[in-house]
DNA sequence: CCGATTTACCGCCATG
DNA sequence: ACCATGGCGGTAAATC
């Protein structure tokens, strides 16, 4: 606790959580700096287990953490799939608050966060001539010593905000904002020289016709590989470049998506719903739900 | 596209 | 009886 948040968002008396839906009584480190386009934040815990942290979508732009210490893991559920990601010293996630937000924390943490506005952004990439910019590509737990040692630079200002010269946070601020826009600059400007292997349209749905019909039956990815005339190696590449997600990862959202359509409109026990959406048993059915939306299957039908 | 390595799920069981 | 959780060996998937 060596300074409450002063900046940014106002919380009501009673709010639990942080701006980033962390609970306050789990972080040991929580401070905070205004820059001019910019707002930094520390925090940290010492928790080894935080679960279904959320964010609902706002417009406040871009988060960006950089984690100061390695072997955290968290584990972010997506609208039809779930990932793990784990974190080494000086590995670093941008993501959008403009979309839903919701995870498990594994392991203690202490990031530098970064939060850049909409307008800011914009601002810094009309500056930077990447005019028309306008948003950042979504990392998790990847590298940038740059930007680590950029945002390192202000810790000792974290530290003691009153201290900390304006002038020297708003230039780091403009500095990390200029890198990051060079660097992970998304959405108009057309960049990249890998090519994307996708997968035809046709290719595309006869293999998602193929792999729902495993939803009872048996059919390897191998198999719908070579009915598509690929190899698997290549297949599963295109598929997820096509998707957004693995051949199998789809499959299993798909079978999720049939699973809570009957928890929610059917009475059939838990061990039937498993069945008939193609999982072994219980518990396996169980395993994957929870692994993937978050909350076990009893619960969430309960809750909805 | 191949091949080696790593990762993830499967399926079954046991237990709270 | 029903649901949640965890272990564990085998195997297919996914990555590099």
């Amino acid at each position: 606790m060596l300074s409450k948040s002063t900046i940014g968002t106002n919380f009501g008396a009673g709010q639990t959580t942080d701006s980033f839906g962390c609970p306050f009584d789990k972080l040991y480190k929580d401070q905070s700096l205004g820059g001019a386009d910019i707002v930094f934040f520390r925090k940290g815990t010492r928790e080894e287990k935080i679960e279904q942290v959320v964010t609902p979508a706002s417009d406040r732009g871009f988060a960006i953490g950089v984690s100061t210490l390695a072997g955290h893991k968290r584990r972010i559920f997506h609208d039809y799939h779930a990932t793990t990601h784990e974190f080494d010293e000086n590995s670093f996630y941008i993501r959008s608050l403009a979309e839903d937000y919701k995870s498990d924390f594994e392991g203690c943490f202490d990031f530098l966060l970064l939060e850049i506005s909409p307008a800011s952004l914009s601002k810094i990439a009309d500056e930077g001539d990447f005019s028309g910019a306008s948003s950042l590509e979504p990392q998790a737990a990847s590298a940038d010593p740059v930007l680590a040692n950029l945002v390192r630079a202000l810790v000792p200002a974290l530290e003691r905000p009153k201290d900390a010269s304006r002038l020297f946070v708003d230039q780091l601020a403009t500095a990390i904002g200029t890198h990051l826009v060079q660097r992970y600059a998304g959405g108009s400007k057309a960049h990249s020289t890998t090519q994307s292997r996708k997968l035809s349209r046709s290719r595309e749905a006869l293999a998602k016709s193929l792999l729902l019909d495993n939803l009872n039956g048996d059919v390897s990815i191998q198999e719908v590989a070579r009915a598509c005339n690929l190899s698997r190696g290549y297949f599963i590449q295109a598929f997820r470049e096509t998707t957004g997600m693995t051949p199998y990862q789809w499959l299993i959202a798909e079978r999720i998506a049939r699973a809570r359509e009957l928890l929610r409109r059917s009475e059939a026990s838990l061990s039937e719903v498993a069945i008939s959406c193609g999982f072994a048993d219980q518990s396996h059915f169980t395993r994957v739900f929870t692994n993937l939306v978050g909350v076990a299957p009893g619960h969430w039908r309960r809750n909805a």
